[in-house]
DNA sequence: ATGAAAGCGCTAACAC
DNA sequence: GTGTTAGCGCTTTCAT
């Protein structure tokens, strides 16, 4: 150790395969070879790799692998959620990565919040970085470009609504019916005026929940009114403000179907305001963990958001181990849970 | 176009930047520096290039990219989260993502679920992956091996918790100060009988919180009772048999403390059937958003784990760009929402 | 059972 | 302004 101490600090660097294979005094392809197991190694040579591995703190620098392996695959996967502020898409992503972890994938996950451009530009981020396949929560817009930047080779997934435009494994719950059941629940309930509110109509799972509202009205001879048809409800505030203009109808609904978490709690706010959260019936849609907990006990179609993200990486692994079937639509049904606030019954006699 | 047409399909495999030189009549170089922005080629080069680019839907390979650039650098950082499906956890991914999408970085998120072994794991393969940075909430054990394995070359962050035996950046609440404020505000509502849940104590915020709640109780001159401060809350069944206990004992409390969300959830669901809910005062921490609209409205020290996600990565940033001071303590105040539970007034005379 | 050479897709360094 | 060469860290192919 001389005073000027020089050396080119090798310490900066990470080290590789190189510097294993000097360690141990093999080449580098012994060394490749420990790492991946196979199995034409002599233990001996083998131990003293895996001590040269262990000194150095060697790990395999993934990216390089991926590009020399002839598959170039880097087990990682993407995930594009609404977003991630969002219990549902977090439920999704949950699901995803049950799946992906059991199969040694990484899961890159970011939020479109509901924009075409956000979507396409991480599309082409994750291409960029090679993942092996993608699940995706499409916006509300023609999906062929997408499709087509993706390319027929590399494996997609659809969650929560239907990519406009393409055919591909689409994996939902199953709109239309809870939507029909949870607003029967209410007509069960001596409910005439119900009202309905959902996302805008460019999402297939606000036209299909709009339908199920109608299905059922239109088998119990109830005539609709525009007024009680509530779109583009995307927030909270927008649930809030919907409510107060449903209050403020001539005959305003004693019941409403909100097809949205954030609609629901929107809406509950007025109620609660107004002391009429135990005059008017409400079913949500997308459960809310601790609706147990609210005043009134928050009555919901509960879908299963977990699961249908652990079907999408089921979905994309199948895909990835080379499964050529035609594109899947899986449903994942809602169950209607009764807690209290879509039992609340109509009173003849309020205005 | 022969009847055999057996050209080797290069509509299978990815565009290379050779399939765009060749395509526009230019060397792989040009094309590099037309991608990267380098200036130095001519408006007719770059548009023949563009037009080639888009013309075979090329996006370039960002691993290879990062292997020949000598920086190695991906553009992508990893966030450990204690878990997906916790609103806590997701509203830090929130905030990380934030910053990340801003920088133009990817982001990888797991979760450890507190188990170190898998935080270990989690951290190989993103180290293995490349990643330029990792923002980590630590598990509950010694952290040295994992600083070990990270090296002192690669930025680290720590979120939530003091990871242990090592200095590094950490963002975490005001955890002691605010326990103690909300213990004090129950004090002022006239409760003496205060008992306090909290995570195993293992983890620096269950004890930073215990602190904070001990804190209040001395300095109004309270005794401390043992069968009061109950730890190892980890699941919302954890704090629901927990409030049982207390129920059931001789002196049951007159207002709780319960220091993350799960326990309050759990608590109340308790209080709820036992239709003690507007008899003991109740404050949480760790905010649930829709506490407004529980029965009674839920009082919380409310975190601000978007602004803790926010932060981290600012400061993960900051040491990709180079800062080298010394590792930092930043601390996120929570703040008391008053909504109803936590103001129930001891009434004198109940047992 | 082990090693040498080529090359994955790209950028760095240097030529022209 | 543009092209050539070398090489990032690894696996593949082929030799020994």
């Amino acid at each position: 150790m001389s005073i000027a101490d020089n050396t080119p600090a090798s310490s900066a660097r990470r080290p590789t395969i190189k510097d294993v294979a000097a360690l141990a005094g093999v080449s580098i392809k012994t060394v490749s070879r420990v790492i991946n197991g196979e199995s034409r190694v002599t233990e001996e040579t083998a131990a003293k790799v895996h001590q040269a591995t262990r000194a150095l703190r060697y790990l395999p620098d993934a990216a390089a692998a991926a590009l020399s392996r002839s598959s170039h695959e880097t087990r990682t996967i993407a995930l594009l959620i609404a977003s991630v502020g969002n219990p549902f898409s977090s439920a999704v992503f949950q699901g995803v990565e049950e799946v992906a972890t059991a199969r040694h994938f990484a899961v890159f996950a970011a939020s479109t919040e509901g924009n075409p451009e956000t979507e396409e530009r991480l599309v082409r981020a994750f291409l960029s970085r090679n993942v092996d396949g993608l699940i995706i929560t499409p916006t509300a817009v023609d999906h062929r470009a997408i499709a087509e930047l993706i390319g027929p080779n590399l494996p997609n997934v659809y969650v929560d609504r239907d990519p406009l435009g393409i055919a591909a494994d689409v994996i939902t719950a199953n709109n239309r019916e809870a939507a029909r059941l949870a607003v029967e629940h209410l007509i069960a309930h001596g409910h005439h005026r119900i009202a309905a509110m959902t996302d805008q109509l460019s999402v297939s799972t606000a036209v299909d929940r709009r339908a199920g509202y109608i299905d059922a009205l239109i088998a119990a001879d109830i005539p609709l009114r525009d007024e009680y048809m509530i779109a583009d409800i995307g927030s909270e505030t927008d649930g809030f403000v919907a409510m107060e203009g449903l209050l403020a109808l001539p005959h305003p609904p004693t019941a409403l179907f909100a097809s949205r978490n954030m609609a629901a709690i929107g809406a509950i706010r007025v109620l609660q305001r107004e002391h009429l959260e135990h005059q008017i019936a409400l079913i949500g849609m997308d459960d809310i963990d601790t609706g147990d907990l609210f005043n009134p006990p928050l009555s919901v179609m509960r879908q299963d958001p977990v699961q249908i993200g652990r079907l999408a990486a089921e979905r994309l692994f199948a895909r990835i181990d080379n499964d050529t079937s035609l594109p899947q639509q899986i449903i994942v049904p809602a169950e209607l849970v009764a807690r209290g606030s879509g039992e609340i019954r109509h009173k003849h006699g309020r205005s």
